[in-house]
RNA sequence: GUGGACGUGGCCAAGCGGUGAAGGCGCCAGGCUGUGGCCCUGGAGAUCGCGGGUUCGAAUCCCGCCGUCCACCCCA
């Protein structure tokens, strides 16, 4: 068959098989939060445009090459939600949150858009859980979101974990950092890949990234970011280290560690999973002191991060992560003969309201037919009502486990489904 | 955005210039008259991703498009 339609490239259907990953992501990350603290927060799917340029980074590939952006009728150019931090803050600020107990601590759910050339792991339309803690700069607060983070993939079973953790300093240090860089990557630009040469003009904390072969030697010898940490930009890390370590969530030191945005400050941090490979990251966040201030609020410091939903399903399905299978249902009306075709209706809606979760036999198919489909679709107890159980009021009930089956009157069904 | 691999019924998959385009799973029906899971039999379902070209003849060769996947890039 030829499909005349096909989900938009890097889209995906969620089919009913992969539901019960969803609903165990879902479920569990709704669990984790609460127990953190953590208020649900929902943002519309788009927002002004400007949101995310202001705040995301004219330079940075998400504004420069992957947002949707578009007109609606009115004129106004909006974009496809690229990031879940803008929006919570934007909402922070237009519903005067500033004034309720700080920090304000809110999770999120929602589908995020980038127009990426798609991959495994990798579409134009994913989804993120995220947690963001604003108007407090505490670093007990980072290690907070980051034990939140943390927590949450122990919870759902995942093993194996790296969590790296930096700090990139702030308004104090940070341009100064990048100056010594630049400084020391100018003499040897001649040694460096094309992209080094780009990234050099455009993001220069992005050289430490580099994973091309040519630019290792460079790296290597490259002034550090932690060596050129502000006092209290390096009292700040080793405390939200000290904090992680007294609850034993294990993390690792890559001062080469940098993110996609440009609106982060101090602690900066991702999770990985084993494997080597492209688009591993399960989740990453930090600290973003002045982005609130950017979107014309009150100077507000803030933390949190960002998971993909899509990659941590991949992960749990790599690691054989068992989760809880989805709810069948429990009886299925099977019935045989015309004058059985309403009663039998009538059945599965009283089943129903009390609570029991029916499939009724559709159609005219022979009995044979309706015991085979209860038995495809894993179903406990078939109730059989045919001409001799309409006769004496009776209905038959079969266990499909162990094929055991007896007659009861209509009045004793109820009870004998719900205690065996 | 760059480079590469791939694309056969819902799923897996053989075929690689001339076939009625295998097979398995799944689906539907039947195996006597009211009953599942195994087994047996039968059936439905394919313009071989789409469009063009080469050829007497194309699923098989060539080109373009679409899509998936891999590496880069970037990130979740």
């Amino acid at each position: 068959m030829s499909l005349r339609y096909q989900a938009p490239r890097g889209t995906q259907d969620i089919l009913p098989e992969d539901q019960a990953y969803w609903d165990y992501v879902r479920d569990t990350a709704s669990r984790i939060c609460r127990l953190f603290g953590y208020e649900r927060i929902d943002t519309p799917v788009f927002e002004t445009a400007s949101l995310f340029t202001r705040t995301t980074g004219e330079a940075t590939d998400i504004v420069q090459k992957e947002m949707y952006v578009f007109r609606d009728r009115g004129g106004q150019e909006l974009a496809l939600r690229p990031e879940g931090t803008a929006p919570v803050c934007r909402a922070y600020l237009e519903h005067g949150m500033g004034s309720r107990p700080q920090p304000v601590r809110l999770w999120y759910w929602a589908p995020i858009f980038r127009y990426d050339r798609p991959q495994a792991g990798r579409y134009r339309q994913h989804h993120q859980l995220g947690a963001e803690a604003l108007g407090d700069s505490s670093p007990s607060l980072d290690a907070e979101v980051i034990e939140l983070l943390w927590r949450f993939y122990q919870e759902l079973g995942l093993s194996n974990l790296t969590l790296y953790l930096n700090s990139i300093g702030d308004g104090q240090c940070r341009p100064q950092y990048v100056e010594t860089l630049r400084r020391y990557y100018r003499d040897r630009l001649a040694h460096v890949c094309p992209d080094c040469q780009a990234r050099f003009h455009r993001s220069p904390l992005r050289l430490l990234d580099c994973k091309q072969e040519q630019c290792q030697p460079v790296i290597a010898e490259a002034p550090s970011m932690l060596e050129h940490l502000c006092g209290p930009c390096r009292d700040h890390l080793s405390e939200v280290g000290r904090y992680l370590e007294a609850v034993d969530v294990p993390y690792t030191m890559q001062p080469r560690l940098v993110r996609g945005f440009d609106y982060y400050t101090r602690t900066v941090f991702e999770v990985h999973p084993p494997e080597e490979g492209a688009q591993s990251a399960l989740g990453g966040g930090g600290r973003y002191d002045g982005l609130v201030e950017m979107l014309g609020g009150p100077p507000t410091p803030a933390v949190g991060f960002g998971t993909g939903v899509e990659r941590i399903i991949i992960q749990l399905k790599r690691q054989e992560v068992p989760v809880p299978a989805p709810g069948r249902p429990q009886v299925y009306v099977a019935w045989q003969g015309a004058e059985a075709r309403l009663p039998a209706f009538r059945l599965a809606s009283e089943l129903r309201q009390k609570g029991i979760s029916v499939l009724l036999a559709t159609g005219d198919r022979s009995l044979k037919a309706q015991m085979r489909q209860a038995d495809a679709r894993g179903i406990t107890y078939v109730a059989i009502l045919g001409p001799r159980e309409l006769q004496e009021g009776s209905i038959t009930l079969r266990r499909l486990a162990d094929g055991y089956q007896e007659t009861l009157p209509a009045s004793a069904l109820l009870q004998r489904i719900l205690s065996p």
